[in-house]
DNA sequence: GGGGCCAAGTTCAAATTTGAACAATAAGGA
DNA sequence: TCCTTATTGTTCAAATTTGAACTTGGCCCC
């Protein structure tokens, strides 16, 4: 086994527009999100993961495997929108060692105002360009990386994956 | 025009896959090149890039662009690798503003002993997970959106994003 | 042969990310 | 109960990224 199966050119084409595709949309996103609301691509998913919950709040474990960071970055980043009142933190009820962010009035109102352009911008920059059955490859083929990928990783069920997703980007919500 | 056309649950699914497989996958293949070779993710696609290149270098401004990154960021990560003698920079013949960035031999030696292995783990981390015909929907589907996000951007001639390309995860050649 | 304009590479400060270390708390058994 | 182990959220310093500003050179057209 001392050889190597190199990428064929298939599988380098894909491996390229994957991470070519990443590295143009998300800055791309996040530069609009900053220039015209002042969030972070980041911060933006937090205030759409927090709509979708129940109570508009998660624990700071929770968010951060939802949003797969880490759990420092996390902290700072709520902390940074904690300044801005888009979000606040609750201690823990049974485990007090517990945190909960909590989304706001303000976070909330300030995310129906984002979400319009941000899923606009999305579907005109990435869904355009692909088909219905490129969009079906996308979700069956990179979520079953996904889900390998998180095998053997701290995490809630699978649940999280899919439950938890249907709230980034959809209408977030009265 | 009022309404926003949000994002059904296939659209929001493949969205998930491609945010998360992107934050699952990177850190993984960046933390063992560190742990084991002492390269960042990006180091190591600076080296695979001039190794396939002609002479060995490349302009700080094509490498840049190939790989999708800033040029400040790039003066950075050059500068690092230039203190480990994985490079070295060369002043610009014709053009006296251009910088090549030059792969060395120890550069060369070291991408040869981390690409087996970096390769295998992307083998193994994504494309066991990815039937050919989702291979093929990525690096269409993912390859079209990244030809419409350049658009507009200062680039080279669509060349460099398959030619290039293929320097990549290949063998590093003799 | 100057003037205006654009591209290249670097620099810099600010923002963010990383990962290890830490304090506090839960959980489970001997 | 007491000890051992795992988890939570935070903190910290170091590394990296970002984006704007700056310097220098080419380029074009008059």
């Amino acid at each position: 086994m001392g050889h190597t199966r190199w990428l064929d050119e298939s599988e380098l084409g894909a491996f390229r527009a994957f991470t070519n595709a990443h590295a143009l949309l998300y800055p791309r996103l996040n530069h609009r999100l900053k220039r015209e609301f002042g969030l972070s691509g980041l911060q933006y998913e937090i205030l759409a993961r927090l709509s979708g919950a129940p109570g508009r709040e998660l624990r700071m474990a929770e968010l951060a495997s939802a949003l797969v960071n880490s759990r420092s970055g996390l902290t700072y980043q709520i902390g940074q929108m904690e300044k801005n009142g888009l979000v606040c933190r609750r201690a823990g009820a049974p485990d007090e060692r517990a945190v909960f962010a909590v989304l706001t009035d303000e976070g909330l109102a300030l995310l129906k105002r984002a979400a319009p352009g941000h899923v606009g911008l999305v579907r005109e920059l990435l869904f355009d360009a692909l088909t219905p059955q490129q969009v079906r490859a996308l979700a069956d083929g990179l979520g079953e990386a996904s889900r390998r990928l998180t095998v053997g990783t701290a995490c809630s069920p699978p649940a999280t994956a899919t439950a938890t997703a249907t709230a980034t980007a959809t209408d977030p919500g009265p």
